[in-house]
DNA sequence: CCAAAAGTGTTAGTGGTACACCCATGT
DNA sequence: ACATGGGTGTACCACTAACACTTTTGG
């Protein structure tokens, strides 16, 4: 039994998310003890005494997945006294946006085969409040697309225009017109035309562009509204 | 197996917000006691049991104020392990926006006399990283401006449009047209014109506007860019 | 030659910005 | 009558939204 000094916790959760097989898809680990048990969840632990709370969050996430060069942002801190079952668990849960195809592996040590992507727009029953902070991540995601010009964190190096449209098509979970987000995201200057093309596809090749390397600093997203 | 020590302490720390004196104000706490003693520093606490943080923050803020009916949202949860100076404690920041006719009294029960108004713009030497949170917590007020009637929760309830265009100059600390500022707000649906004007001004008297108290919810602010 | 995705412009409407003068009141 | 802040409209420009056909390739 447990001394009642402590009277709450803080842990950290990261909401992680890719574009894979054409759907959004967040990381989620399948609970093997209780409270929750076999639901599934995203990924949590605890700060260190020497980790900021940045630090912590990445640390927690490459438990799970080998990735490096992501974005990371704080998304909110959840404390209600009722969502951790029997405890004061308070939790400063993250996001993170990472490109498929730098996630070689995903694991869990204490949960082998028991982590997996699943699509955003159907999540499976999930423990704790955990549904409410993904619901949150995707509408902050919504937020930074319009200012920041954080697709590229979702996407290879070199992409065409059709596979960035669809990033933003499945962040915000609409349909948009192909001239007109050829002729805005053109008209910004975070692009660079390559001069490489799509091979071995079936139709006609397209172009394939990059993100300038310079800008993606900058505060210039777009706004599709 | 987890060892249950106490790594860190968590605080809430609240950001308030005025408008008094024609200026943009924060209320301030002088420190009585290490660290930091006798540098301002914005209120604080800790969590009871009980809380969800929006509860604690209020509680806190109503500790120094005695206000009701204000803005309060969590801003950011600040955790870098040098914040605190020997020791580890994280907190969660929250701003709130009040109107300088609720206040009646401030006060502090452990340091009276020593809580008072400050203006934003021109903060003393802060204790921690207040100085931080405290723009962040401005940075916060003027996106909100963009898309939410916050302003409403600065003003008494009946206002003139200069007064209004004052609080929003003083918070995206910048002038605004006038003409284009009165365009903008009264082609919103947000204000209610009442049949009153200002009196015993020595100029000429001002028509008098009301927030709609249907829209204050509504997700419509204006964007002065 | 057919299927499939790539690529390309114009128009109408909306909203932003810049800008200068008259009005009502108190002293 | 004058000083002070209240109140008002127009013209230009930039951005948004709607919309359909031709091109290139592989099979």
């Amino acid at each position: 039994m447990f001394t009642e000094i402590k009277t709450h916790e803080l842990t950290i959760d990261v909401v992680v998310l890719t574009i894979k097989n054409n759907l959004l898809q967040v990381l989620l680990t399948k609970r093997n003890k209780e409270p929750f048990k076999s639901r599934w969840a995203i990924p949590g632990g605890f700060i260190r005494l020497s980790e900021n709370l940045d630090d912590a969050a990445m640390r927690i996430l490459k438990e799970k997945t080998d990735v490096e060069d992501i974005y990371l942002e704080q998304l909110y801190t959840f404390g209600d006294p009722l969502r951790y079952p029997n405890a004061r668990v308070i939790t400063c849960a993250y996001f993170a946006l990472v490109r498929a195809e730098d996630v070689e592996h995903i694991f869990d040590n204490e949960n082998p085969e028991t982590v997996n992507w699943h699509n955003v727009y159907e999540l499976p029953e999930m423990a704790f409040d955990h549904k409410k902070i993904i619901e949150y991540s995707l509408q902050r995601t919504r937020e930074r697309l319009e200012y920041f010009p954080i697709s590229y964190k979702l996407l290879p190096d070199k992409f065409t225009l059709t596979e960035l449209q669809k990033t933003y098509e499945l962040i915000l979970d609409k349909q948009l017109d192909k001239r007109n987000f050829r002729k805005k995201i053109l008209a910004g200057t975070m692009l660079i035309e390559t001069e490489e093309y799509t091979k071995s596809c079936s139709k006609r090749p397209a172009k394939l562009y990059m993100f300038d390397p310079n800008l993606i600093n900058s505060k210039k997203g777009l706004i599709f509204s």
